[in-house]
RNA sequence: GGUGGAGUGGGUGAGUGGCUGAAACCACCGGUUUGCUAAAUCGACGUACGGUAACCUCCGUACCGCGGGUUCGAAUCCCGCCUCCACCGCCA
């Protein structure tokens, strides 16, 4: 959620970025400027209401010691006409404010300057492609889905069975890999300095609605609704709550943090053959990093983290692309993400294995996430987050690219962490 | 799940209807003193929003776990909820 003080003053880069994101409703700035004069006028007024009340009774009371009971009385009349026009604004207020609230949570985040213009995946820019060889397959090559029947690896009717269809079953060599991957990606981020947490799997709604879950994406996620919690889509929801209603001091910049957690998601109303097997799940594996930074640091911040992700990607010897998403495929409370993907060599895809994105303050004002800078002059922090990385992907494009006739070999970096070399 | 107790500023903690945005102490910050460190001493010391376009100042409003209510007036009384602690029940 933007602050319309940071509308007023970025009025610009806000409504370019509506037009790059194809938002429709253009008048919306407008309306909310509008509103927020309305309500802090209204707001002045009842201060000036409550102030008179305030006055009154006070007076009241020194009346009633001064033994002075007809004044008191006369005045008490007085405080209850002024508390029903009191109580009118208050009304109006109520209403003014939730109007305001509604439009700002539709207003999406301020686009980079750097995002490109574009409708749909297909308008997105490579930013950085893959001009190394592809893997050099046998035309017998099998996709990932065959290949983990074939050895053992995953079961997908056994996951339906259980659960239902989006929940597979991994199995031997299948779980091993999910282990094995998921301790290398937590190695490599401590490596680079992010401290490991292992936080909750559900959230409350307050957490939902701090990263931008809550209202936007309603219905995405798992709900109980018996105990109003939800199950955590990424682990970036508990993790950058961990900061919900903070004041930082400048020092403690830069705040990174990582962890591994399952993700559930909906999905709903995706089907079809570019859902098969691995490639969306509604539940996967995956290691998450996030920083808090100052922002004027914060896209140094986001530059390291495309390094990091890089670094695990030639790692596993996978053929890999950046794109920088254009204004129709950018998320709602991102101002740029770049998504990372990996060629899947038997589906003869680009898989989307991870999303790099800098939020700018569009969830610390959410969140409440904020720093003293010298001068204890209050602002908002800035916060980003990627994966590093989502599993089932990196283990479609594992399968598929690095099968031969008689197995499938394993990346040298994960030997230590799997046992074997090969499947 | 049941019963009992508790939640006040950065911390400890006083405060049972008006003089309390809140005592006192500690911490932090600034000054004085002192060879340095330390101690002593004086002072300042919450947040948000609005008036207000920017920093300060000033004024107002709100905030004593959260949300309602009673009252001219609530940290204080009433109701609901949350969290923590203790005991009981259940349990990996």
């Amino acid at each position: 959620m933007l602050q319309v003080n940071f509308i007023k003053n970025n009025l610009e880069r806000v409504q370019a970025s509506l037009q790059k994101r194809n938002f429709k409703n253009t008048d919306i700035l407008e309306e909310t400027i509008k509103l927020d004069e309305l309500k802090r006028s209204t707001q002045t007024s009842m201060n000036e209401k409550q102030e008179a009340i305030n006055k009154a009774s006070k007076e009241i009371g020194g009346l009633f010691k001064q033994g002075k009971k007809e004044e008191a009385e006369g005045l008490r009349a007085n405080v209850a006409t002024l508390k029903e026009e009191l109580n009118n604004l208050k009304v109006s207020f109520e209403e003014v404010s939730g109007k305001l609230t509604g439009l700002l949570y539709e207003i999406p985040n301020a686009a980079h300057a750097s995002v490109p213009e574009g409708s749909t995946d297909e308008d997105n820019e490579v930013f950085q492609a893959w001009d190394a060889n592809m893997p050099d397959l046998a035309t017998s090559k099998l996709p990932h889905w065959e290949l983990a029947k074939k050895y053992d690896l995953i079961d997908f009717e056994l996951g339906a069975k259980i659960t239902g269809a989006g929940f597979p079953v991994y199995k031997g060599k299948g779980a091993k890999l999910q282990r094995a991957l998921i301790n290398f990606f937590l190695d490599e981020a401590d490596k680079s300095g992010y401290a490991e947490f292992l936080p909750p799997h559900m959230v409350n709604e307050a957490s939902a609605i701090g990263t931008g879950q809550l209202p936007d994406k309603d219905g995405q996620m798992y709900h109980d609704a018996q105990d109003d919690l939800y199950l955590i889509p990424t682990a970036e929801v508990p993790i950058t709550n961990i900061y919900r209603d903070v004041i930082l001091k400048e020092e403690d910049f830069s705040i990174k943090m990582c962890g591994y957690t399952p993700c559930f998601r909906r999905e709903a109303g995706s089907y079809g053959a570019h859902v098969r097997g691995l490639n969306r799940l509604h539940q996967f594996d995956k290691v998450e990093i996030v920083r808090i930074e100052h922002p004027e640091r914060s896209y140094a911040a986001l530059d390291e983290m495309l390094d990091h992700v890089r670094g695990l990607l030639a790692k596993l010897e996978l053929p890999y692309r950046i794109l920088r998403l254009c204004g129709g495929d950018l998320s709602f409370a991102s101002a740029l993400t770049f998504d990372f993907e990996v060629f899947s060599a038997a589906q003869e895809r680009w898989l989307e294995v991870s999303s790099v994105s800098n939020f700018e303050t569009f969830q610390s004002n959410r969140l409440k996430l904020r720093y003293n800078d010298a001068n204890k002059k209050k602002h908002l922090a800035h916060t980003l987050n990627g994966s590093a990385l989502a599993l089932p992907r990196i283990v479609a494009a594992l399968l598929e690219n690095n099968q031969t006739g008689d197995g499938i070999n394993i990346p040298k970096v994960l030997w230590k962490y799997t046992g074997f070399e090969k499947i």
